[in-house]
RNA sequence: GCGCUCGUAGCUCAAUGGACCAGAGCAUCUGACUACGGAUCAGAAGGUUGGGGGUUCGAAUCCCUCCGAGCGCGCCA
């Protein structure tokens, strides 16, 4: 857990109350809280009172009187209180007015920089070489790559690690069914089929043929003693899964590629230092033939306690022994002082072992921390581990596929179903290039969706980009705005709704705002009001985004859209932003929407700082649902284009592009496309 | 048996020890429209937060206990 970060709104009261509680007490704090009654309440004086053995009330007034002579009202328009001794803040629109400002220049939207920067190295996704990734994987890599984009925008120095399964006994057989099938025969093999059919193969032979099992443990015995013949063989294997894994992580929107491959066999010739040292150290014994640690605090099932087992009765080594060589290597070689373990909840005490061994070993130094994120499973909609009908598991291609197909079916009734008609027929004939086309979660800028029968072969090509950017957005978003620690349930149907907490709604908010910024650049004036005072905000502007990990998460491959954007017939939704986006057209919020829009968009940060603080994507997500809805209530009862002056109009249009830019942001920042048209 | 995770509206899920209404979204019922993309908005109804104790000014949240679900508990990873 980084140090516990806080930033926007709460940054900015905490400033106000943190020093006056700290008068009282030394460190004790504030308590901010978002509040259903105010803007925000502070609780702290009640604990305070209690510590301090004072009556409550009395101690919320004299705490407020020292936040005014702080100049708490220029930040709230109203203060009281309340009950037993909340302090209620209402902010004022002037604060508010002043927050949106400074989040529209630059490109971070309010993201601070983590005050110390760590360097994490986050351990997610671990296939299994030679095995097909199915839906198993899909927790890990999502979750872990939303982990990695959020670390990194708050400028923590990310280090990937997918951690594969690349050795052990399994190869034995791989290999020799490869022999048996000759070298030719089984690159094709390899090349034409998938992954699983040839490991199912292998298997049958080792399960069916006691001659064949007797070869592979051989088999295993030459790869482990180095033999060079067999090393090759097995480095061919695991070439052929690495570029599987490329491509469902392409294809997923994810951040990893083979360079970030650091497998199993990687720390082999770290292995017997483990053991040597543990030994040296004094933390091994010998029970049952095997070489263990024993940790204190566990205990197995008659009460004594518990092995954590680094070297088998055969004198091989253990994935224990392979975690441990791990951690060594990301502190010592990697210099990391974070190490993040994105894996099932299954492993919880293992990795508790592993954590307090490493520990007692000295090699997790006290300054750095190892946590397991860990997560739930994903449930079928019998509430059942997520199967297929047949009882089989569900390759992640095609879950994939299924989700694009359904997401392009939903896109496609729609666009029959004759509401969107008009939109984008101006740009969609020259719209994406080709090249997004086999980018199959390509989203951001690919056009006209909704023009129905004007398609030619650019048209389908936009479409497929958007049942990408929807489809993977979907599934992607069902798995992250759920409590990572709990089961969740897989439903189609749920996940691609366009009403309620899915990525599609979210999606089609953001689409919405960058129709309006389209439509405010074709029809009316040329450039929004203030455009002389513009100019100079833009050199400001350009500096800020210098060193935004924000926009750059955003801009990056978040998702594959990176073709995106450049499309001929017309301004990029980031380039329209920044056209009406300028901090001196924004008002005080006078209408209801207005103002509760400007404070969820003041908001962003805190949603990220709490995001991060504990490895929860859910509340990202529930932030930007919030932030979606928040937007759909003002753009329902505050006109944007039609506006009842022209200032009030490019305010609101301002309201809206850093709404925009949030949302898609935001998405980003969980791995999500943003298309500008649904 | 021990340990971990979890149990919240009919369903799927939220809720940093805080306030008289425990929130959303589906689904259900009522309303709103020449609509800046209706893939919309407003309202209603729906809960003794699995049961029972305890700590606290204050508990869905912390402690104990019981019930229920899932997963771990020595040579697979």
């Amino acid at each position: 857990m980084p140090p516990c970060c806080m930033a926007g709104l709460l940054k900015a009261l905490d400033a106000v109350f943190a020093p006056v509680f700290d008068t009282l007490q030394h460190g004790a704090p504030s308590e901010l809280r978002p509040s259903q009654r105010a803007d925000f309440q502070v609780n702290g004086a009640l604990a305070l009172a209690k510590s301090l053995g004072r009556a409550p009330r009395e101690l919320a007034s004299e705490i407020l009187e020292a936040a005014k002579a702080r100049g708490l009202m220029q930040l709230c328009e109203e203060v009281e209180v309340a009950g037993p001794g909340f302090i209620n803040l209402t902010l004022s629109p002037a604060f508010l007015r002043s927050g949106l400002q400074s989040l529209a220049v630059g490109a971070r939207l309010g993201i601070e920089k983590a005050e110390t920067p760590l360097r994490v190295v986050v351990d997610y996704a671990s296939p299994n070489a030679a095995k097909q990734m199915h839906v198993g994987h899909l927790r890990s890599a999502i979750i872990g790559d939303a982990i990695v984009r959020l670390l990194e925008a708050v400028g923590h120095e990310v280090v990937r690690e997918n951690h594969v399964g690349d050795w052990g006994a399994p190869f034995g057989m791989l290999i020799e069914h490869l022999l048996d099938l000759g070298e030719l025969e089984a690159a094709h093999e390899l090349a034409v089929g998938d992954l699983e059919s040839f490991y199912q193969a292998a298997r049958a032979q080792y399960d069916g043929d006691p001659a064949f099992g007797e070869r592979a443990r051989a088999r295993v015995v030459l790869l482990q003693a180095g033999d060079p013949e067999t090393l090759k063989l097995w480095e061919a294997l695991v070439q052929r899964s690495v570029s599987h894994f490329d491509e469902a992580f392409r294809r997923l929107g994810i951040k990893l590629t083979r360079d970030d491959v650091v497998g199993e066999s990687f720390y082999n010739p770290l292995l017997p230092g483990v053991v040597a040292d543990l030994a040296k150290a004094g933390l091994l014994e010998e029970s049952e033939g095997a070489m263990c640690a024993f940790p204190p605090g566990f205990t197995n099932r008659d009460g004594n306690p518990l092995p954590l087992i680094v070297q088998n009765s055969a004198g091989g080594y253990t994935y224990a022994t392979t975690d441990l060589a791990a951690i060594r290597d990301r502190v010592d070689r990697l210099r990391a002082n974070l190490l993040v373990y994105v894996v099932g909840l299954p492993q919880a005490q293992h990795f508790q072992m592993v954590f307090a061994t490493a520990r007692l070993a000295g090699w997790l130094p006290p300054d750095a921390l190892a946590v397991h994120v860990g997560f739930g499973s994903i449930l079928g909609p019998d509430g059942k581990m997520f199967r297929t009908r047949q009882g089989g598991t569900v390759k992640l291609a095609e879950l994939l596929d299924e989700a694009v197909e359904r997401a392009r079916s939903l896109l496609l009734a729609r666009a029959g179903g004759g509401s969107g008609a008009e939109a984008g027929t101006a740009e969609a004939g020259t719209g994406a290039e080709a090249g997004t086309a086999e980018a199959g979660t390509a989203g951001a800028g690919a056009g006209g969706a909704g023009a129905g029968g004007a398609g030619g072969a650019s048209a389908q090509v936009e479409v497929e980009a958007i049942a990408g950017a929807v489809g993977i957005g979907a599934v992607k978003y069902a798995d992250l705005s759920n409590d990572r620690a709990r089961d969740y349930r897989f439903d189609w149907d749920r996940m691609l709704s366009f009403d309620g907490n899915t990525a599609p709604y979210i999606q089609y908010a953001n689409a919405r705002v960058c129709s309006i910024l389209r439509r405010a650049a074709s029809a009316g004036g040329e450039e929004p009001a203030g455009e002389e005072a513009a100019g100079e905000e833009a050199a400001g502007e350009e500096a800020a985004g210098e060193e935004a990990a924000g926009e750059e998460a955003a801009g990056e491959e978040a998702a594959g859209e990176e073709a995106a954007g450049e499309e001929p017939g017309g301004p990029s939704a980031a380039e329209l932003r920044e056209r009406f986006l300028r901090p001196q057209l924004l008002l005080a919020p006078s209408e209801a929407e207005e103002r509760e829009l400007a404070k969820r968009l003041l908001g962003f940060p805190d949603a990220v700082a709490a995001s991060i603080e504990t490895y929860s994507p859910h509340k990202l997500c529930a932030y930007l649902f919030d932030l979606a809805t928040t937007f759909t209530n003002f753009y329902e009862r505050c006109p944007v284009l039609r506006a009842p002056s022209e200032e009030t109009r490019s305010s609101r249009l301002a309201l809206s592009a850093l709404a925009g830019a949030i949302l898609e942001t935001g998405l980003s920042l969980l791995g999500i496309a943003a298309p500008e048209r649904m």
